[in-house]
RNA sequence: AACCUGGUGGUGUAAUUGGUAACACAACUGGUUUUGGUCCAGUCAUUUCAGGUUCAAGUCCUGGCCGGGUUGCCA
């Protein structure tokens, strides 16, 4: 973690004057995914969170998993969440829990609850409760158990551990207040039977707490200071505070609720991006589409460009949305410092160089990196017959088109001079082949006479290309919000995934894992772990800016306005 | 309609706690360039509205307007 934060969000406030006044001599707080999907960039903003505020202000950063749902949670997701957390940067050390750690002492504050007559079994349906639990405008009405003996609940709930009865026969409440203006308060739940073995705890139990009667009491166990989660929990916040106060837990933790992270072409809820996954809409949880953290890591995303774009985004209780071209832009930025430079040309097109030497083939030297020279260069083969992007060669070509057309001569990079001399095409009236003359003075790229020569374009070796399968990627959901006219599905991007065979440049085949890098004038690659022995995969990491494809479209704009 | 909460450019964050509205992204202009990349320069808000306090208000007070959350045996 390089990255500076001085930032001076509410939450950073709130705990420097803790430690002003005394109130908390260090700051011990906690990130407390559930295992029941994978974590994404909503998730990295709350990690940088609780992890940054823990070390900037010499604290502790628990992981502590919340498994009190047996019927949704996993091992592998277990398993992932911890790779993902590390991935980002960030390291619990000692400091991993579980809720189903704390499973017998909840059982008996649940119990101690029971006892000074503060919590009840209920034998209502749930149809029944949630009937007379009212509504917004109207109070909930008691259950007919309410006030039974605490002696009768108690045997009760005993037996409910017991397994001898069904799910959802009877479930513990909290007494509170069923004309609460709060509905968390009317009298919730806080224990249910699930007949259901748990990752950790395996069949010891068939009961199981709710999120609120765990949370602030695992809290309290582990010495939490500040107990940061996203605004939906705002409402419980009351609730939380009644279980420390009637409980006789060792410590009291204050929960502090900010705003999630809303980017736009991007759905940040896990049980949505569950469902893409469970439908088939994407590949994985990691497709490189997706906005998982695995996804991400493999889509080429680094670490810390993750890290810089939530220290940017910053610390809010308002509700907003990010626009993903922040993201993109911060991603860019960390790579164009460490990508090195690599020629790979994505949609093929054939040129022939007229007076070239026959069989003759030329080694060129190439920067890794244009901006660094310390980063070295590297040999490239250039032959008489090469690869160019088909967008690269235009018949007839709009004003400001500086790449090859009839009659213009445009610079090979690190090559030599080309001027276009012909070209065929098939039936179709597709282009299959350029023709074009080479200046033998100019190899490098340049010449003595320094004349001007304002294109300069990608190319590679047709007998030394290696192919490979290349993915572009472009966002999910091809609306800013998705789902907002309705279905998230209806605004799925058809065009999200495309594959090109690709021609790269000789020293790709054999590029080491993990490693990113720039195919020129195009974008961030990585090699995709799909790759083998035949066959080589690349996916697109991020586009690199294109401001000629805003001026052509611009171009075209002013060209069907001219016409009407 | 009840309760809770919030409101600074197109977007996301700042503003020495009452003292020149700053930064980044996006957009638009230019310049440099062997990547139409990078880099550099410039343009783009009288802070939701109306009052009030004050020499001075994004910041304090009153009222309005608008937004978000809440009626799982999910978290």
């Amino acid at each position: 973690m390089t990255e500076k934060e001085s930032a001076t969000d509410f939450v950073r406030t709130i705990i420097t004057e803790d430690l002003a006044s005394g109130k908390h001599k260090s700051i011990v707080t906690r990130f407390p995914p559930e295992p029941n999907g994978y974590l994404h960039v909503g998730h990295a903003k709350a990690i940088c969170l609780d992890f940054g505020v823990a070390a900037e202000f010499g604290g502790r950063c628990n992981l502590r998993f919340d498994d009190t749902n047996p019927s949704k949670e996993e091992q592998h997701y277990i398993d992932a969440i911890k790779e993902d957390v590390r991935w980002l940067g960030f390291d619990w050390g000692e400091h991993l829990y579980h809720a189903s750690d704390y499973f017998e002492q909840l059982y008996e504050w649940a119990c101690h609850l029971i006892r000074e007559g503060l919590a009840y079994v209920e034998e209502q349906t749930a149809e029944d409760m949630r009937k007379n639990r009212g509504d917004l405008q109207n109070p909930g009405v008691n259950s007919p158990y309410r006030d039974r003996p605490a002696e009768e609940s108690l045997d009760l709930f005993a037996r409910m551990r017991a397994g001898e009865f069904e799910d959802g026969a009877k479930i513990l409440r909290a007494k509170i207040d069923m004309a609460s203006p709060n509905m968390v308060l009317r009298d919730p739940a806080i224990y249910r039977i699930q007949h259901r073995s748990h990752p950790r705890t395996g069949d010891a139990w068939c009961i199981y707490p709710m999120y609120d009667f765990a949370h602030g009491q695992s809290d309290a166990i582990e010495g939490i200071t500040h107990s940061l989660c996203t605004m939906e929990f705002e409402n419980h916040r009351p609730l939380y505070d009644w279980f420390v106060e009637h409980l006789p837990v060792p410590a009291v933790p204050r929960q502090y609720e900010f705003a999630r992270l809303n980017l736009t072409y991007t759905m940040t809820s896990k049980r949505k991006l569950k469902m893409l996954v469970d439908e088939g809409r994407v590949e994985s949880w990691d497709d490189p589409r997706m906005p998982t953290l695995s996804g991400m890591r493999r889509r080429g995303f680094t670490p810390a460009a993750i890290r810089k774009f939530c220290a940017t985004i910053g610390i809010k209780r308002t509700e907003g949305t990010v626009d993903i071209s922040l993201l993109e832009s911060i991603l860019r930025d960390d790579l164009n410092d460490v990508a090195h430079r690599r020629m790979a040309v994505l949609r093929p097109l054939k040129v022939v160089i007229e007076n070239w030497p026959e069989g003759h083939v030329e080694m060129v030297e190439a920067m890794n990196h244009p901006g660094k020279p310390e980063l070295g260069t590297r040999e490239i083969p250039f032959s008489g017959e090469l690869w160019i992007e088909r967008d690269d060669f235009r018949e007839e070509a709009p004003r400001k088109y500086f790449r090859l057309k009839p009659g213009q001569e445009v610079r090979f990079r690190y090559g030599y001079y080309l001027t276009c001399t012909g070209f065929d095409k098939d039936d179709n009236g597709e282009i299959t082949e350029v023709r074009c003359t080479y200046d033998p003075e100019s190899k490098g790229g340049n010449t003595e006479d320094g004349r001007k020569v304002k294109g300069t374009i990608h190319w590679v070796s047709a007998a030394h290309a290696v192919d490979s399968e290349v993915r572009l990627y472009d966002h999910l959901f091809r609306e800013p919000i998705p789902g907002a006219n309705g279905d998230f599905l209806d605004d799925l991007n058809p065009d999200s995934l495309e594959v090109v065979n690709a021609k790269l440049e000789p020293c790709l085949a054999d590029i080491p894992a993990g490693e990113l890098v720039q195919f020129e004038r195009s974008g961030y690659f990585c090699q995709d772990r799909d790759s083998n022995a035949d066959k080589v995969v690349f996916n697109r990491t991020v586009a690199l800016r294109d401001s000629w494809a805003k001026l052509e479209k611009k171009l075209n704009q002013q060209a069907a306005e001219g016409a009407k």
